[in-house]
RNA sequence: GCCUGGGUAGCUCAGUCGGUAGAGCAGCGCAUUCGUAAUGCGCAGGUCAGGAGUUCGAAUCUCCUCCCAGGCUCCA
């Protein structure tokens, strides 16, 4: 007899020989019709693998994250099955789990490329398969076993091959260790893996294939182009509905689609990709966005500086910007006295440039230079999108210059800086991650190096929110802080970076004068808290689904007259509003009131405010406000201005604190 | 940049076999005067992304270019 302990620290005794299945229905026979995999000390396991006295053992449902991974990895298998079956002689290469889902490169006979109509036959054949309820059985081969059985599949020997001459930690992972690990269903099918798998085919079925993508052997942009399948799968079918209907949500939210629908920004053709245009709606509220950050980085204590959008090659040959990242600059203008000019992908050296105008003392510091500086970068033509990744941009960029002293005071005070100023714009669900030296692309010495990292680990620490660490994930010249945001729906944003950097200064051989009347060398640090003005405004539509709190709403009232004969008191109350400094325009009464409303409400206007016979008599408005049920009639003028003029100062959202 | 799929009126979309363009919304005009999400009638609106080719004839078929979407790669 062997005993097992349980997850909740009880044990168990059984038979020798005893499998996981066993342990699970021992404790009961409902876990056991659940059960998908099995966690033995911690490692996760097939539930026919046998259990050994004194392990722990845990049974895996699939109703959590262990679960879940399993069906979307076991369902991966479904799927390249399916394919082999429709395509024979088809490459099958990987299928892992992801987020959400999973997906299964392959490469088809004949250079063949998988349609739309296409994922339907391969689901309806991924169904049979599900239906047939297969085993998912497990083997073991040596590796020149493994390379024999898997000699007309190149991807797979080369996954083998590669474990052999020592392997990536991913090929590994894949084949299982130094035993080539198998799975097979049928013997229709096999494939290489590690696993664990669900029991069998029928455990699966809420699942949906969502599109085919090309992708690139091994993540490398070198190798032969795959076709990728993705695809979502969940425990049940509320779960897959769910999801689907969150991603309807993302769609509607969309901020290119809302960018369109409330005529706020547009990408005309004629400009070239990642190059938009503000309309006046949309340059409304990116004027208020700037307007707030100013006046928020001057009580800060930041120096407001410009500098040109173009500059000779030698600025970014002494940045070293030019030795990284020249392919994703726009090329140079060559003028006629043979001088390079290049648009300004970054505003950083610049700053430098005034820092160095003249000789500064160490009581100037820190010294904070900040400007709304617009940048241009030669984006990959596959890689923009809407406002988030652009081709043409402005950064809220500021450049801090400070001593060693100074710097872990001031990136803590820089901390407390941003996440108030994104507090201030609605977001209040933050990470922290912090970006360490990469591996290759960077420059500057160990120390240097260790120096940074510490300090920026150490404030991070400070901050009381979750810190997640991203190796190699650093700038070239210094490793980052950022911030993540989470938005409305649950998706998470890189926002505010903040980066320590004691290479510049260097190459720039940027000094100040201390107290002991010698020259030393400043540290800089790089922050940006919008990132992009363009960038974070489309993060804000999505997270307000364009429903703009009132500060930021390009139109904040809009006056309707009931009949015509109330036009002119409409009127004289828009103009007492905007008088306050509030937007409101009036909706003349030429059509039912009813149509009007509809149309202002579709524009997402915070408050409709109508104004009829009884209004005119006593000084007042029904208020229609955004996401309230029922209009409020008979609200003083004045009275409905105090609050205005309250809620914009404060920057409230009414309606997101009513829950509507 | 690469793979796949797209581009028809300001927007959303229809357009049969290759026979020369259509709806709804928006816009404009007239009528309507109305208390909280669509008043009626009329008018106007198009180099079918652009260019080349095949054809008696191209929105439709072929090629090239531009732009968009979803991925991959990249992201100072």
């Amino acid at each position: 007899m062997i005993d097992v302990t349980l997850p909740d620290g009880s044990t168990r005794t059984l038979e020798e020989g005893t499998r996981a299945l066993d342990v699970a229905r021992s404790i009961g026979a409902r876990l056991a019709k659940d059960a998908l995999v099995a966690s033995i000390n911690g490692v996760l396991t097939d539930l026919s693998h046998p259990v050994a006295d004194g392990d722990v053992v845990s049974i895996v449902t699939p109703a959590s994250d262990a679960g879940r991974d399993v069906l979307r990895h076991s369902t991966a298998h479904v799927l390249a099955q399916a394919v082999l079956r429709l395509w024979p002689g088809a490459h099958y290469a990987i299928g892992p789990a992801i987020r959400d889902g999973f997906y299964y490169d392959f490469s088809l006979p004949n250079s063949a490329h998988f349609s739309d109509d296409d994922l339907v036959r391969i689901e309806t054949v991924m169904r049979q398969i599900v239906a047939e309820d297969q085993p998912f059985l497990r083997s073991e081969y040596s590796i020149e076993e493994g390379l024999e059985l898997f000699k007309d599949q190149p991807f797979k020997v080369e996954i083998i091959a590669g474990v052999r001459e020592g392997g990536s930690p991913e090929d590994v992972t894949e084949v299982g260790g130094s035993v080539v690990s198998t799975y097979s269903n049928t013997p229709e099918f096999q494939d290489l893996c590690r696993g664990p798998h669900v029991p069998s085919t029928k455990r699966l079925g809420h699942f949906k294939l969502m599109r085919v993508a090309g992708a690139y052997w091994r993540g490398d942009e070198k190798r032969p182009q795959l076709q990728r399948i993705y695809g979502t799968a969940w425990e049940s079918s509320e779960a897959l509905a769910a999801h689907l209907a969150q991603l309807e949500e993302a769609e509607r939210r969309d901020h290119r689609r809302l960018g369109q629908e409330m005529d706020l920004f547009s990408f005309p053709s004629q400009l070239g990709p990642g190059l938009a245009v503000f309309h006046p709606r949309g340059g409304t509220v990116r004027r208020v966005m700037e307007e707030y950050s100013r006046a928020r980085h001057v009580a800060g204590g930041y120096e407001f500086v410009n500098t040109p959008h173009i500059t000779k090659a030698e600025l970014f040959e002494t940045s070293g910007h030019l030795d990284w990242y020249a392919e994703s600059m726009y090329p140079p203008m060559d003028l006629d006295d043979g001088q390079q000019y290049y648009l300004k992908p970054m505003n950083c050296p610049f700053h430098v440039l005034i820092f160095n105008a003249r000789q500064r003392s160490y009581r100037e510091l820190p010294l904070r230079m900040f400007e709304f500086g617009s940048v241009y970068r030669y984006e990959k033509s596959g890689a923009v999108h809407g406002l988030t990744r652009v081709r043409g941009m402005t950064q809220d960029d500021a450049h801090i210059f400070c001593t060693r002293e100074q710097m872990a005071q001031e990136l803590s005070d820089l901390l407390s800086f941003v996440l108030a100023l994104l507090r201030d714009f609605g977001l209040n669900d933050f990470y922290l991650e912090l970006s360490t030296r990469p591996e290759v692309k960077s420059v500057g010495s160990d120390e240097e190096w260790d120096e940074a990292e510490a300090t920026l680990a150490q404030v991070a620490r400070g901050a009381n929110l979750e810190l997640v660490l991203d190796e190699g994930g650093g700038a070239f010249y210094g490793p980052k802080i950022s911030v993540q945001a989470r938005d409305a729906i649950g998706r998470t944003h890189q926002l505010s970076t903040i980066q320590l950097d004691f290479q510049t200064p260097q190459r720039f051989q940027a000094s100040y004068v201390a107290a002991d009347n010698a020259r030393h060398r400043p540290i800089m640090i790089h922050r940006a808290l919008f990132g992009s003005v363009e960038r974070f405004m489309a993060i804000l539509i999505e997270h307000y689904a364009g429903n703009m709190p009132t500060w930021m709403s390009p139109e904040q009232v809009k006056v309707l007259g009931v009949r015509d004969d109330h036009d002119d008191f409409a009127q004289d109350v828009a103009t007492r509003l905007r008088l306050d400094g509030v937007r409101v325009s009036v909706d003349p009464a030429n059509e039912p009131l009813g149509a009007r409303v509809r149309r202002a409400k579709k524009e997402k206007v915070p408050y409709i405010l109508v104004v009829g016979g009884d209004d005119l008599v006593a000084d007042t408005v029904g208020i229609n406000a955004r996401g309230a049920n029922d209009p409020e009639r008979g609200v003083s003028v004045d009275e409905f201005r105090a609050r205005l003029r309250q809620e914009i100062a404060e920057h409230g959202s009414p309606e997101l604190t009513r829950g509507a």
